[in-house]
DNA sequence: TTCCGCGTCACCCAAAAGGGTGATTTTGGG
DNA sequence: CCCAAAATCACCCTTTTGGGTGACGCGGAA
């Protein structure tokens, strides 16, 4: 976690001073300014999407914030990292909805999301591009879980899921 | 999902005028450009991670997609509950908000046991040696179904079924 | 009687899913 | 620091699924 920060860190000032190099470089340029913020932009947003996701899955236990996620409440949440400490205190919540509850046949809470996702209708290209992961990332994780669930097919595994409760 | 894009773009155009404003503002102080990629980085990185941490938050519950399944169902249905009996007939189902009575996209009897057994999780070739018939008829009354449905695959089905209490 | 919905079945083809193996990278704990 | 578990990804190959088309018999409604 903290590699990103740094490394995070790192690429800025590198960005900087490409973008230095491009201010000297498209000065004339008009709209240099505009292309400028487009490219940084993208950029960083598509970092931060990265970094976010990433976060995202790290704690997924996270109390899900019904709140209206301000933009810098959010940064300010990536340096702060709530030690997980692996107890429950999750099981109370016994909401309709409750991400992971324990199980005892040893599914990973990655293992468990995608459980959640096939449950959801999704298929394996789109439960990757939702993961942040590819698709054969997916298909690993399905192929562990459907062993632990001693299922044969996706639909055996999500009937055997809501059955014992992993899933909602 | 498209009104964030929308979003994402306006507050990127939004951005690019204030910059642009920026420029002649600062433009005397030498590291403007710094500055300026700075906060267009901190910016679009803390929206990517606002947008990264709730798309990652929402795959639980799967948003019935605004694509509707009813427009070929539709139409069955106007065939076979419309005879020309006289006046009303459709004007019965007086309901715009009711939970769904039942099944109005003209499931048959033969298509919803289709439908309930692959919710058990059991395979083309299972269902059709437990209908007694051939794997291909199951194919067919599936393919319908999921047509009615506007379902692309059996889990999306089941989903989908269980949603509108077609199936347990 | 004719028409139509329903159930039945057969092919063909493309895509998705699943099984197996091997490998690398992250990460957390000792 | 090192180890083990978890997570990631890439291949290959087989099976399953799904889409599309066409066809046939049956039974009820027009």
């Amino acid at each position: 976690m903290l590699k990103h920060v740094a490394l995070y860190g790192l690429l800025g000032g590198v960005l900087i001073a490409v973008l230095r190099w491009v201010e000297y470089r498209w000065l004339i340029v008009d709209h240099s300014m505009s292309l400028y913020g487009g490219v940084i932009a993208l950029i960083f947003a598509a970092l931060g999407l990265w970094l976010g996701a990433r976060r995202a899955r790290q704690y997924e236990d996270d109390r899900v914030a019904p709140d209206s996620p301000k933009l810098l409440a959010g940064l300010a949440q990536t340096d702060v990292s709530a030690p997980p400490d692996g107890s429950d205190g999750v099981a109370a919540r016994a909401a309709p909805n409750a991400p992971f509850p324990a199980n005892d046949l040893g599914i990973t809470p990655r293992e468990l999301e995608m459980l959640a996702l096939i449950a959801a209708g999704l298929s394996n290209k789109e439960i990757a591009a939702r993961a942040f992961v590819s698709e054969n990332t997916v298909k690993t994780h399905l192929s562990r879980v459907f062993d632990k669930l001693g299922a044969k097919r996706r639909t055996q595994a999500v009937q055997r899921a809501k059955q014992l409760r992993l899933i909602a």
